[in-house]
Parts: C-alpha cells; sequence; structure tokens
DNA sequence: GATGAATGAGCTTTCATTCAT
DNA sequence: TATGAATGAAAGCTCATTCAT
C-alpha cells in the first residue's frame, strides 16, 4: 500500500505555506514527497489539479475536525461554544493548512462555484445550525452563511496573525474572543 | 514629470487581483503599464521591491480613506460607524486592492515586522480610538490592535467574498454587519 | 497463440501515420495495442528497433502485393502493367503504411544498408524484371534499381498527395499516369 | 543588423535533416544557431511555428531557383530543360534543404491548404508553362499540377536517394532521366 | 510471460534581469 | 532616462525504459 498521493498533497501544503505560491515547484514538492517528478502526474493531472486538491481534501478534513463532538440536543451556546473551540484548535494546530487555504481563496483558482460546491458538500450540518438558531430566534436574521462567516471563517485572518507571530493570545483573551463571536452574531 | 511608478504599481495590482501571484510577470506588468521592461527596474529594484511598495502605498491610501471625516469629538459610536463605513466603502471601492492586500499578506513576503511599521506608521490614529475607548471602560479589555482586528480589519474576508460574488448585501445586512462589529467589541 | 506483436507494430504505425513521429509514444502505442507499456519491450528491444521492424515487416507485405499476378511468362507490358496496378493499390488500399514509409525513410534511421539489405532479401523479383527488361533492350540502360525507381517507387509521392488530399484521380488520369510510367523507362 | 532569424532557421533545418524530427531540440537549435534558447521565441511563437516557417522561407528560396534564366519565349523543351536542371541542382545543392522538406510533407504540420497556399503564392510561373504546353496540345491531358509533379516534384525523391547514398548518377544517366522526365509528360 | 507504477533525464516554454543603444 | 533585445536558469510536463509483482 502507498502513500504517495498523501505525502504529494502534504508537500504542496506546506511549500506553499512556507515559501508562497510562487515558491512551490513541481520538483520541490517532489523532493519533499520523496518521489519522482513524474510520480506527481499519475496522480494529479497537472499543477492546478494538484492544487485544487490540497484545498478539497483539507477542507474535508476541516469540517470533520469542527463537527466533533457537537451534539444537536445541546442548548445553542454549548454547541456554538464546541464549534467555535473546535475550529479554533484545528487552525492552530494546523498552521500550513491555514496557510495555504488563505492564499488559494483568495488566488483566482477559487472562485463562487468551488465556494458553494464545498460548502455543500462538507459543511451543511454547520449552516444547519445557524439556520435552526436564526428561526429559534437566537440568532441575527441573516443567511446562514453570513452566520456561519461572523462566527468562525472569520477565525481565519485573527488565526493568521498569530500563526505569523503579529498577535498573541493568552487563555483570557481566548475567552474574550469566543465571547466577541457570540455576541457578533446573537439577536439583541 | 512623470506618473510611470503609479502606472507600474497600479499594474502590478490589477494582475496580481486578476491572474494571480503566478499570472503576474515583469513583462505583463510593463506590457500594461505601458512602459519598457527595463524601465520598470529604474523604479524598483527588483520583483520583490515592486510588490513590497504595491502593498505600502495601498495602506498608505486606506489609511487616509478610514479616518475621513472621523471627529475625535464625536461620541464612540458615531467614530467608530464613521471608521466602519470608511473602511467598508474603501474595501468594496477598491476590490483589486483588497485582492492584492490578502494575497500579498497570506504570503511569505509578509511578516510580523512589516506588519508593525505598516501599523505604526500609518494606523495610529485608529489604534489609538480603540485605546481610548478601552480606556473609557466602553471596549473590551484587549489590545487594540485586537480590538482594530475585529472590528475592521476582519471586514477585509467578507468583502472578498462579496467581490468572488459568494456572498450579496443589501441594506439591511450592511446594516446588521455594523451593528455585529460593534457587539462584537463592546464591553458586556 | 497471441497476435500482440502485430498488434503493437499497427498501432506504432498508425500513431506515426496520423500523429508524427512525435506524436508517437510508446505509451501511446501501448494504450492502442491494448497491451501494457511494458509488454511492448518484450517484443521489442527498444523503440527504435520498434520502428524499423514496423518498416521491415511492412516493405514484406509490400513485397507480396506487388509481385501478385505478375507472370514472367507474359509479354513485358503486361507485366509492368501488373506490377504498376498492384503497387498503385497497394499505397491507395494502406495510406498508414505508406505515410509511415516515407517519414520512415527520409528519417535518419534509415540508410544505405537498409535499402540495399531490403532489396535484397524482398524485391528481388521485382528488380529482375527491369533487368530482362533492359537486355531485352526494352528498357533504357540503367540500373535495375533506378528503372524501379522511376516506375513505381516514384508512385510513392504521388499516392502521399492524394492521401493528403492535394490531387484527385479518376479513372481517365489513373489510365495517363501508367502510361506515363511506361514512357518514362522505354527506350526510344 | 542581426541575422539571428535565418542562423535559427537554418539550425532547425540542418537538426531535422541531420538528427529526424525528433533529434531536434529547441536547446540545440539554439546551441547551434548561437543564440540564447529564449532569443529564439522572440522570432518564432513556438516550436511548429518554427518549422513552418523554416519550411515556407525554403520553398521561397526553391521557387527562384527554379525559374533562372527560364525564357518564356524559348521553344517548350528548351524551357522545360532548364527547369529540370534548376530543379536538379537545387536537389543536390541543397541536400539539407530536400531532406528537411520531404519529412516536414509527409507530418501531419503538412496540409493541404498549405500545400496550395504554397503553390500558388511561389510556383504560379512553373504551373503557367505546364497550361501552356498542355494547351498547345504537347502534354499529356493532365491538371498543370499533376505534369509539374511528373516532371519537377518527383525528383525530389531519387535526389533523396542519392544524398542517401543509394543511387549514384554520372552524366549519362542524369541526360536520360532528363529524357525520362520528359517522355512521361509528352503527348504521344 | 505480462503488468503498469515508478523513474528522472530531457523536452518546450517562460521570465527576472541585464545592458548596449 | 528609457528602451527592448537578449539571456539562460528554471519552470511545468512527457516519455523511454525498468522492475517488483
Amino acid at each position: 500500500m502507498s502513500d504517495k498521493r498523501e505525502r504529494i498533497l502534504a508537500a504542496a501544503e506546506a511549500l506553499i505555506a512556507h515559501c508562497g505560491f510562487h515558491g512551490m515547484s513541481m520538483q520541490l514538492v517532489a523532493k519533499h514527497a520523496n518521489v519522482a517528478t513524474g510520480t506527481i502526474y499519475r496522480y494529479f493531472a497537472d499543477k492546478e489539479t494538484l492544487l485544487r486538491c490540497v484545498h478539497e481534501e483539507r477542507l474535508h478534513e476541516v469540517s470533520h475536525a469542527i463537527l466533533q463532538n457537537v451534539d444537536t440536543n445541546d442548548p445553542g451556546y454549548a454547541q456554538f461554544r464546541q464549534l467555535w473551540l473546535n475550529t479554533m484548535r484545528y487552525l492552530q494546530d494546523n498552521p500550513d493548512s491555514l496557510c495555504y487555504r488563505i492564499q488559494y481563496e483568495a488566488s483566482p483558482l477559487f472562485n463562487r462555484e468551488e465556494e458553494h460546491q464545498i460548502n455543500e458538500r462538507y459543511f451543511k450540518p454547520v449552516f444547519e445550525f445557524f439556520e435552526r438558531g436564526r428561526e429559534a430566534g437566537l440568532f441575527r436574521d441573516m443567511p446562514a452563511e453570513l452566520l456561519g462567516f461572523l462566527a468562525l471563517e472569520n477565525l481565519m485572518l485573527l488565526s493568521q496573525k498569530c500563526t505569523k507571530g503579529c498577535i498573541e493570545l493568552d487563555e483570557c483573551l481566548y475567552q474574550q474572543l469566543l465571547d466577541a463571536s457570540w455576541n457578533a452574531i446573537l439577536k439583541r
């Protein structure tokens, strides 16, 4: 059994994260993944396809991580708290993944269709949570995507600042940020 | 007097915004700016320098735009509101600038030192506003950078989603978002 | 018993004919022949050998086709006519074979030694016919190879023009061309 | 003034002639033409374009060479003789050009449209000669293209055989071949 | 015998940068 | 100052060949 595919994905992600889009070449990916250049092309049609696959693969992971231990029978805040903590932990624990994602999603490779498909495929339960909260009059009267964005997706840029060392968080700030997110989406 | 320098900066920004880091070559920049390739090197030492200059130049602009009509004698909310509206307007009116900035700041070109310098140089008044608010017990007990981030910088990703067509905003949502930002930083 | 060898030869010929020397790769040959890449190397030492074999194989076929129904007891013109018609029919019926042959023989793979060997091995009867005609004072006083060339081999380029659609032949032109070949080699 | 373009064309022609289509790489062309690889791309959009240009350029030359000293006031045979000798001399004197042409015209790069355009552009006077001869009842009742082919173009394959050393010509054979061509197209 | 995943040298092409004009 | 032709290293990708199964 071979894990070449996963090694290639990981190498591409790490290279982009550390050296940027322009510092990632197929030859370097091959070297870091410990395979021959040609081997990459047995798994991915071309560079663009590889980049898209990294993105999708990682979002698939994210969606798993986010939903862990979220019990739809819990009260709203408990669920939200779990979602928020899961998100934050994943972002902090996977700085390469985050750094890759921001660069990818800001690039012209990424577009509305892809965003839509990925939300549909991986993040439905998350949006349903916000949907339910809104219908229960708990959250602001906004599309679930927007609520989700304000509460969770927004954490990406914040987390990036931490990773880059621009901001340092302690336990107390952590608590405050969780609270800030909650207050942002809460109906008055 | 010649506007070549500005034309080059604009061309670089637009190319990265529309074609990504990898779609921007010096010859393409030259063509779009209507100058010879060699001319670029009379104004910028090399490609990296050019990219850094685009970033700094635009943040300089942003800082002007954000502070317009903000009167430090106004009540806190009024000042905040003005800052928020200025920020949002600039982001929406300059999608290339936004798109460039996110890509640049996610790239390895950007680091803590640069961030710090730029904040120091251009955004001091903004941070001072949040500082004062916090000291007056209005805002959460957080570093001004973090308050500023939650209230304003966070709007970048949101704005990008609009630009890419993933989210559509109407007047009502606009109002809600302003309110959400305000609630995020407000002390309970 | 397996026809893999023949399938490989046919695939190589067809690919070169339709896509040129540079459009023929071993993996493409394998795919078209419905075998694994490695399998080709069980039948042919390397690519060059494969190409040489296609050439030889086809010339072997040609020599058979050309000599069909040629009776050395017939008068000279009758024999010539049969040779000419056989040649022309084969060329028209096997456009891939023709196209391959011209490309191969124009390439540096092909040289005097190979030409000589093939003539010796497969086309002896043809040359003997021209030899006899010349000695009987019917044909020009030229080496048999040259007579054969003028009368038959020359038809290759003509046939290629037809295949590529540059020239269209009807029954009447056909007759004239046969006559032209005959007159070219005839002693005055 | 720079002759880089011509040097590149010549290098490409020679390489294909001696090493075949697959032995000609852009790097090798650059080396033989004494320019940098990138320089080729300032003169030719890509490899295919370069190959097409070599072909057109050389046919342009051929057409000049063929028509030298052909006087339309001369008798038919004199004109024909001059055309034939010109053609033969050019072919013998420019073996690379010939070898290139046969390979190119046998390849899938070459098609009816290109053939037609080139005939139209460069070989009109030649076809007109055969046209006039036919209308005067001197030549066979065939399209001028076919007469031209039988009398002149056919010499390519013959000349290739000489170049490759498969056939050797002396003055006497030369005379006979000229005569053979004349007899091939002559009306009985 | 037969397979096809893997290899890495070598292909075409691009592009940051230089420099003679 | 400004130009843009020229450079050649390095990019993305292909493909003849091998070899463990």
